[in-house]
DNA sequence: ATTATCTATAGATCTATAGATAATGC
DNA sequence: ATTATCTATAGATCTATAGATAATGC
């Protein structure tokens, strides 16, 4: 499991330096700050809070957010799911069979949750509107359900709606590893995600042996909890 | 369908009077506006705008909810959770088979949803930590999923975990239907209910035709949206 | 010299309570 | 007489900005 190993780092995609490193980083930790706050206390906490959290003046958050803390939270979890399907499709770059892809997606995604609950646990934050932004996963998975129907590994059925689908059942298995803890195996998120393969349509003997196919190496993303120091 | 029919009408469970009346008429009241704000902005409304939507005095708000707008949003999520259980339960009486039960739950939630959708929205609101909390359906799903795991109608996984599943797509299905509006077919939902059913171990051909069976008559929930008058 | 951050604060908003008013019970 | 609601407000909290300070660019 390589997704459980190492500490959390922060990589700016790029590396800018001098001032417009200095506003990332500002940027990055009241991301991260926004992140913690979220899990803990949903969006109740004040401007003052945040900034505290994240290290830096009060008055930088309006420099970054000038929309208030409803842009920032709206942000923080978009950013998130970005960062997240960066990481989901290089680990998943390799394989060409939609259904593969997306065996491997969901189970190195429960893999994670379960190694770093922090990690995921903001994207619960705002339900499954997440699913209907035009952000992070969304446009892969899209393609990815297309080919699978078009190459009849998956059911016939609206593209947009299957992905949705797909998206709440992996939401439901992000909350299941976060509730369960440690006390949730391995094998369960597998069994998960021979389930969810079941429902965009593939056979269970194959969606069960999906599931047992090697994965992908995949070092932890690279998602910022507090701040964006290396 | 005669979950379209009629103006969203109220019910208090018993028919209590005088002072308890009068009492439960502001709570449901008070319920009913942090939805219906719910759905608008999230929770970022104050006291104030929630006692004045609600038609009530805003030291009412205390007597009600002395802990504050958290416990009343709280409230107002799960007691939705509630009703629509009672709905869906008493929808359901005449079904033994599991299957069939979760069909018909399905395929009613998702029609209504399509029918009167500031009925469900507010259920989105916190996500998928609704599935987790010991009100609303998750007893009687629970039983319907052990029964059903039990006679071999449903695939063998742990029973708890299948019920988040099965909560997370109906969630989905719910948001799908808000946001396509008149623009989805009751058929995609039908659709969605048979990849629901595949995911619990149904097999493809068995829940194509679960879905075409005629549906139980139901009368639309007693949901308030405002206020508690009949 | 420029860009970004930080400190301090005025004004607005919000919460929670206390006391007054209205409705029901007997 | 009792119970619940409503009105008014003190005190606390929060937002948004303006001006000062610090860091980087040239």
């Amino acid at each position: 499991m390589p997704v459980t190993s190492g500490p959390t780092t922060t990589m700016p995609t790029a590396a800018p330096t001098g001032q417009s490193k200095r506003r990332a980083r500002t940027h990055a930790a009241l991301l991260g700050a926004a992140r913690e706050l979220l899990v803990e206390r949903r969006e109740s906490a004040s401007i003052e809070e945040i900034t505290k959290r994240a290290g830096v003046g009060f008055g930088s958050f309006f420099n970054h957010f000038p929309g208030g803390k409803d842009e920032l939270f709206s942000e923080a979890v978009l950013d998130l799911l970005d960062r997240y399907a960066e990481w989901v499709d290089a680990a998943t770059a390799d394989l060409t069979d939609p259904a593969e892809i997306f065996a491997a997606s969901f189970r190195l995604t429960g893999r994670l949750a379960l190694a770093q609950p922090h990690l995921l646990a903001p994207l619960l934050a705002r339900g499954t509107v997440v699913l209907t932004a035009e952000r992070g996963l969304r446009t892969q998975a899209m393609r990815d359900i297309r080919a699978g129907i078009a190459g009849g590994r998956f059911v016939d059925q609206d593209p947009e709606v299957l992905m949705m689908l797909a998206g709440g059942v992996l939401l439901s298995l992000v909350q299941v590893a976060l509730t369960r803890g440690d006390a949730m195996p391995v094998a369960t998120v597998d069994e998960v995600v021979a389930a969810a393969l079941r429902m965009l349509g593939v056979p269970p003997g194959e969606a069960s042996k999906l599931v047992t196919r090697p994965l992908p190496d995949a070092l932890p993303p690279t998602i910022s909890v507090r701040g964006a120091g290396a």
